[in-house]
DNA sequence: CGACTTTGACCAGCGC
DNA sequence: GCGCTGGTCAAAGTCG
């Protein structure tokens, strides 16, 4: 935890302040809406590198609303309240979850995993492909190992929500696979995995030990499928034709597209400390930044909970 | 009875 | 090489 060197897979918050973040430099504090940023370290998250958005939603049908922007969540019926963090950037497969990065925030995890690329495809993937097709006989033991070929993993995407409750509906059916202990933490770790058919969609469900009210809950893959909720059509009714015609039958590719198309530029003053939103981006190019969409944004202003008057 | 969860075991990658 | 850790498997149990 108090490791001063710079991890290449976990910038410091120093390495935020030294990238395009200028809420970030302006309001430090803004990485979080807690009084002190927490690192993502201590939230027991991959702290790769980092678009943080935190929301206050109240409600389900706000989270139902969120959720549809993001693919990923399609719907939910959750009583879930609270904050939803969202945040960006790349993880690593093979976490190094205790060592910290000072300051590194919220994370949230996305895009290419460069270390997983080189190092993330494991045996058990390989096999797990091979189940997948079918070869679902020959049991993990027994398996031919010999395949070396990389497999990219898929790209992840890490929500930090603040909820009592650890798996989060999402609309989405999951089935639970494995549960771990997490090191450092009293709370273990669910794995999930989609239960559609063809659909190797997973994610991992954790809470903080550094915020126990904070749940993690990290997606792998894209679905390749309707939501089921979004069928029934709550979440889907929320978003706008185009937005939904390009989110509804296998989401969005990357959230951050979704982030980048919904939200304003983090300007300086409209993400800070308290805010009901507060984010930054890394990793995402500054056209990115760019982008928004007012309606997108004002929705998602609504879905926000929009209580605390903190924009400018 | 099917879907889902629990749980111990296993495996691979990484650091030392 | 060894130990640690994350991730996964699969049998058994639970639930509706």
């Amino acid at each position: 935890m108090s490791d001063e060197t710079e991890d290449p897979y976990y910038p410091s918050y120093n390495s935020y302040k030294n990238m395009e973040h200028p809420s970030l430099e302006d309001n430090p504090s803004m990485i979080n809406n807690h009084q002190t940023p927490t690192p993502s370290s201590q939230l027991g998250l991959d702290p790769s590198l980092y678009m943080s958005l935190s929301t206050s939603l109240h409600g389900s049908t706000d989270y139902d609303g969120l959720s549809g922007y993001f693919g990923t969540f399609c719907s939910s019926s959750t009583e879930d309240r609270g904050r939803i963090l969202i945040g960006a950037g790349e993880s690593v497969a093979r976490t190094k979850e205790n060592p910290s990065r000072p300051n590194s925030s919220i994370s949230f995890s996305s895009s290419q995993e460069a270390k997983e690329e080189h190092s993330g495809k494991t045996k058990k993937d390989e096999q797990a492909e091979e189940c997948e097709d079918g070869e679902e006989t020959s049991k993990k033991l027994s398996k031919p190992k010999t395949t070396k070929e990389k497999r990219q993993r898929e790209p992840r995407f890490a929500f930090l929500t603040k909820s009592e409750i650890d798996h989060l509906e999402d609309g989405y059916r999951w089935r639970k696979y494995g549960q771990k202990a997490v090191k450092n933490s009293p709370y273990p770790r669910s794995y999930y995995r989609c239960t559609s058919q063809k659909c190797n969609v997973k994610k991992r469900v954790e809470r903080s030990f550094q915020d126990p009210a904070i749940v993690i809950t990290t997606y792998e893959g894209q679905h390749n499928h309707l939501c089921p909720a979004t069928l029934r059509g709550n979440a889907a009714a929320m978003l706008s034709p185009s937005l939904l015609a390009s989110t509804a039958s296998v989401g969005p590719r990357f959230p951050q597209e979704l982030f980048t198309r919904l939200l304003p530029p983090p300007s300086n003053n409209y993400y800070h400390q308290g805010d009901p939103a507060s984010m930054f981006f890394q990793n995402l190019g500054p056209q990115q930044h760019q982008l928004q969409s007012p309606d997108h944004f004002g929705l998602l202003q609504h879905l926000m909970n929009g209580s605390h008057g903190h924009s400018s």
